[in-house]
Parts: C-alpha cells; structure tokens; sequence
DNA sequence: ACCGTGTATCGAACCGGTTCGATATTTATC
DNA sequence: GATAAATATCGAACCGGTTCGATACACGGT
C-alpha cells in the first residue's frame, strides 16, 4: 500500500501539499496538481480511509439501524438511501438490530466510534431511557417508520392514522359492522395510530367497537396467528378482520384456511403494508401501502441536508408524514 | 471524549502502560491494573476504535456481501453470522450489492480500505477478472452460495445438482412425464448445478428432455414470468413446471392464475428454495430447500476460524456442501 | 556482596492521514 | 523599482491508539 508520503517524495513536494492536492484541488498551483496526480496514479496511491477518518474526525459513511433488514419495507428504503448516498460519494453501513433494543444500542455506539457522518435510524423502542439515548447522539440523523414522543429529530414516516381509518371505511361501504381488528404492540407509535384510525372511523359510523374483536397480535407472525385464532373461535365471528400489519394479517389468512374458512367467502380480510409475494397470494389481499421509494427518497435527501449543509444544524427537528396508498384486492366481499 | 493520554495522566502512568493494561492485563501489576481501570472508569474512557485499527492495521469488523440482503436466504446467514461473531466480540457490516458486479467490487475494496478481519462474500460474477478480483483479497474471507470456478477459498453452500435431482425424481414418481424446467442463468454455478440434476435425472429415467420446455427464467421475477408463459402457450403443455429458485417459480405460479391454470389440477408446481410466506400461498408450493441456518453456521464458524487461527493461512480452500431437504406441499399431483 | 534472570514500566517511533500558522514566491499597484 | 497583497508550499503538531526496545528494579542463587 502507497502511502501519502510515497506520493510526496515521487512527486518531490510535501506531504501536506499532497493532502492539499486531492483535499482542495484549487489551492494548489496547476503543475504541482500534475506532478501529484501523475506520482500518485503511479505509485498506485489510495489514501486510507480510515486515516482520513481519524484525522478529520469523521467519515464518508452512513449508518443504517432497523430491526429486521429482511423486511421489504425497509429494503426499499435503504435502497434509496445507497443509491443517494453514492451519488453523493458516501457509503451505508447497514445493520440489524433483531429489533432488540439492546443490540440497537450497541450498534449505534459502535457506529458512532467508526465516526459514521449520519445516521438513519428505525426506533425500536421508547420510554425516557431509550430517549435520552437518542437525544444523546450527537451525529446527524433521521428517525423514521416508528415516531417515538420525545424525541426531537428528524421524522420520516407515513399516516399511520389514515391507514387504519382508509381500511375500516372501505370494510363499512362494503356493508361490514362486525369488524376485527388484529392490533401491534400499544406502545408502538404506528400501531396505536393505526389503532384509532379503526376505532375512529368506527365511532364516526356510529358503531360500537366490539372489545372482544380487538385483539393483540404483537406485530409478529406468532402472536398474530394466535390472536387471530381467538377472533375465528367466538360464537359471533366478525365478518372482516384488519391486520395492523402484514405480518399478522398473514397469519390470520393462515388461521382461516386452516379451520377451513374461506376468504373472502366467510370472511374478509385487510392488511397494512405490503409483502413480497402479494400477488401470488390467494385471495389477493385487499391492502394500504406505505410509499416506501418515497420515504426512502426524503429520509436520504434530510440526511444529506443535514450532513452537508452547515447551517443545517440549527433547524428545528421536521416531520415528513406521508399519505398511504389504498390498493385493492379480492379478500373483501360485500355483505 | 476521554482519550488514552487521559487515562494515563490521572492514573499516573504512561500511555503505552495504559494501552497493555488494556489488551494484555497480564503483563502489568496487579496495583497498576487497578489504578488504570479506575482510572480510566472515572474519565469515561473508551478506546477509540477507529485508532485502534489505525494502529494494528485491523478491525475487528467482519464484512458480509451478497446480492439481496432482503432475500430470506441470506436473511439467515446473516443472522448466524452476526450472532456468532457476536459472541466473539466482532462486528458485522452487511451490505448489498443489488447483483452488480461493479458495485461488488467497490463496496468490497470498502471494506477492505476499512481493514475489515474477515469477509463472507455471496459472488455475483464470474469469468477471469472476476476470479483475479477475488484472488487478489487478501483479507481472511468464505464465500458461500454461489461456487465460482477458479477461486480458490472457502466455500459453503448446498448440493443444487441434488436440489433439482430431487424435485424431478419427485415429479416422475408421481407419473409426470412432460416436466418443463424454467432455468437460470447458465453461467451461475447453482443454475447450472440444478439444471443438471433435472437434465440427468430425467436422462436415467429414459425420458428425452423436450428442449422447447426448458427456458431461461434469469432466476428473476420478470424473466420467470415471461419464460412462464412461453410454457403455458405451447399446444403440447407441461403437465409439471419445476422451477429452479423461488422467484422464477412463484413468477410461473402467477402466469398460471392469470391465464386460468388450476395448479395442482392442470399443472403441477415444484420449486427450490422457500420464500417467506409460502405456507399462505396457495396451493402450498411443493420445494427442496437449504439449510440456510446450517449454511449460515458455517460459513460463520470457518470465517472465525481463518481469522483467528495463526496456521489458518496455510490451510488449503475447502468446501462445505450440504445436502438439501425435500418439503412436501400441495402443488403437485399424481397423473 | 555480586551476578543473572525476570518482571514492570516507560519513551519513542509508528499507523496514514489533516490542518494551521509560518515562510517563500509570485503578482498587482502605484 | 519598491512595496503591498495574494498565492503556493511547507513544517510541525495532531487525531488516538499500538508496539518494540531500553531501562529500572526486585528477587534468588552462590
């Protein structure tokens, strides 16, 4: 490996010239930029980014912390973000957390002592501790996907209220009244927003939310495939049932077709936020999606905003909430 | 941020004694050992990772590159890697090359300018300069998935000539005769490996491969579908499709629902490698797939392993094949 | 009392860059 | 042509650690 001061000694200038050369060009006369150029294109010069980082005490590289990097949700944000990032000749660091808040702690301090220049970050977690965690970082950033109270920051994420009450409103025109809701964790700020979207958009058509119909499923495939199996064992069945999120809406059509009912013949369906395979899934679940490309495109260029831009540092936190997307599909029926 | 120099000062003794009671307690005295912990306790001190590296010439970072980090396969070696190098107080860095071969490239000499201590790496080309990019590494590295021709490392994935030997054993058992395969590309060892495994597979049965039912599904989505179609059009259809990844089969599973196929009663489905939520789709897709955590075990433990071990060096490139297993579902049927 | 051995600690050089203030050189101004 | 201003280059200090060879000291053996 070339290091700098091989370059200054091919090129018979300093070191500090050398750094100036490729640092800021202009500052450096026409024939010595050549000498340095052609010296170090010979001696095969890279510098060490590593080195670089020490010194200016920051780095090209951005970190990415979400809890689960297999979600296509956020797969397509981080693709935005690389591709924005290398436009702007940075890197992404991306990591997962497991959605494990300790882990998600650890990482983000070890990505603060590789001096990372910002940092995009999914919360996993809330309360006071997790914040005074967050609000003690000090490197750019941008939250997004899970609002968390308290936290002064950049927010990216999508109206999790209108998901909610867009699903419900479509499950009334289609004549439903006895309608399920498979909920995620209450502390979650997505969760609860999608909550009350339902239960909002339920009082406002004066019906009254059956307790026994809104049920826990955690979020997770699991707890979801659990509660959903409680919601098909009542007596009095709902005629729909709306998955918070996709994970437990699966889970619910699993249920189904394991006892043996049909969807949407029996009972129809509704689910928040896409999955891979959608299409193939029969019946087609009738959904609201986030606009992810979006959310990716905003939470990159905020980042970049803040990272680069000087004056940047003393706006004010700024949310960017962004409508979902209603897109039909075959697992509603009319009643 | 308290440095080394901190540290040293208030325990009253020297950096370089500071630095030994850190990374080797045991040649420094028990008293010493004492004041320096409290020492450097009381000023919050923590190494700076980046100088660390600078110094010693390596991180303890692993770097983990494949083509989809959302892809459910490298979903779970991932999180094997992770957990292991975890436990050994490594760090891993995923990132994702979109199947590019030019991002590959850039994103591994990344890692390497960072002074990553190893590299788990899923190839995404071939050909000489790909195989001389490779061996130019000098990094501890194991690659896995896809076995390259020429590269002399590590190497962990599966039997794919078993793979697609299996499903087409399967099918024939079951009386199909006119099996159509929908391949990937040819230059990709596991393509080539499970279109081999079909081909002889039907060879020993003494059945001829009609080449008008092998067509080229790129292991892609798009091209699946489009190959997918090819087959369903032809007068003489296929009365078995065995796809050779997961994407080209659910692509075909699609075709067949959009053009009115009844899978499994016209047109049986067999395909390698799960994807997430195969057990809502319907009909439950019949597939041979990988031990990905096994895989994911491996390639984590013999990476560690060539890290760490001195004598590693000299130990010659060895491969790890694992034998796949055969999943039963509801998309094919007996003719 | 003398010498050899081992242990604890230290200073200095180093990893490979950046950056600031000082100096040398060139250019502009009158 | 003298002087001021601008430009180009350099040396040295620094970022925050590691590591090697040297030194100082304690201990046991004779």
């Amino acid at each position: 490996m070339a290091t700098i001061r091989d370059v200054a000694r091919m090129a018979e200038v300093s070191v500090s010239t050398v750094s100036l050369a490729f640092s800021s060009p202009g500052r450096v006369s026409a024939r010595t930029l050549e000498k340095v150029r052609s010296a170090a294109s010979q001696v095969g010069y890279v510098a060490d980014p590593l080195a670089q980082s020490l010194a200016r005490g920051r780095s090209r590289m951005i970190g990415f912390v979400v809890g689960n990097v297999g979600n296509p949700f956020f797969g397509d944000i981080r693709r935005e973000l690389e591709n924005y990032a290398l436009e702007h000749e940075h890197f992404v660091l991306i990591t997962d957390s497991s959605g494990k808040t300790e882990r998600e702690r650890a990482l983000v301090e070890h990505l603060i002592g590789l001096k990372i220049a910002g940092l995009a970050l999914a919360p996993s977690s809330f309360g006071p501790d997790y914040v005074d965690f967050i609000s003690s970082i000090k490197v750019p950033m941008v939250c997004f996907d899970q609002k968390v109270a308290g936290i002064e920051r950049d927010f990216v994420g999508s109206n999790n209220f209108l998901a909610g009450a867009m699903l419900t409103e479509h499950l009334l025109q289609l004549g439903h009244r006895r309608i399920a809701f498979i909920a995620g964790p209450k502390h979650m700020h997505t969760a609860s927003e999608r909550h009350r979207g339902f239960v909002e958009t339920m009082v406002s058509a004066g019906i009254e939310v059956n307790p026994n119909y809104v049920v826990d499923g955690q979020f997770t495939r699991s707890a979801g495939y659990e509660a959903a199996m409680r919601l098909l064992i009542q007596p009095e069945r709902p005629t729909a049932i709306i998955g918070a999120n996709n994970a437990v809406a699966l889970a619910a059509l699993q249920a189904m077709q394991e006892l043996g009912f049909s969807c949407p013949d029996d009972i129809s369906l509704a689910m928040i936020d896409n999955v891979q395979w959608s299409s193939v899934i029969t019946p087609r679940i009738t959904m609201v999606v986030q606009d992810t490309v979006q959310l990716g495109n905003i939470i990159a260029r905020r980042l970049l905003h803040r990272m680069t831009s000087p004056e940047a540092v003393h706006e004010p936190a700024q949310d960017f909430v962004l409508a979902p997307r209603f897109v039909p599909g075959t697992s509603c029926r009319r009643v």
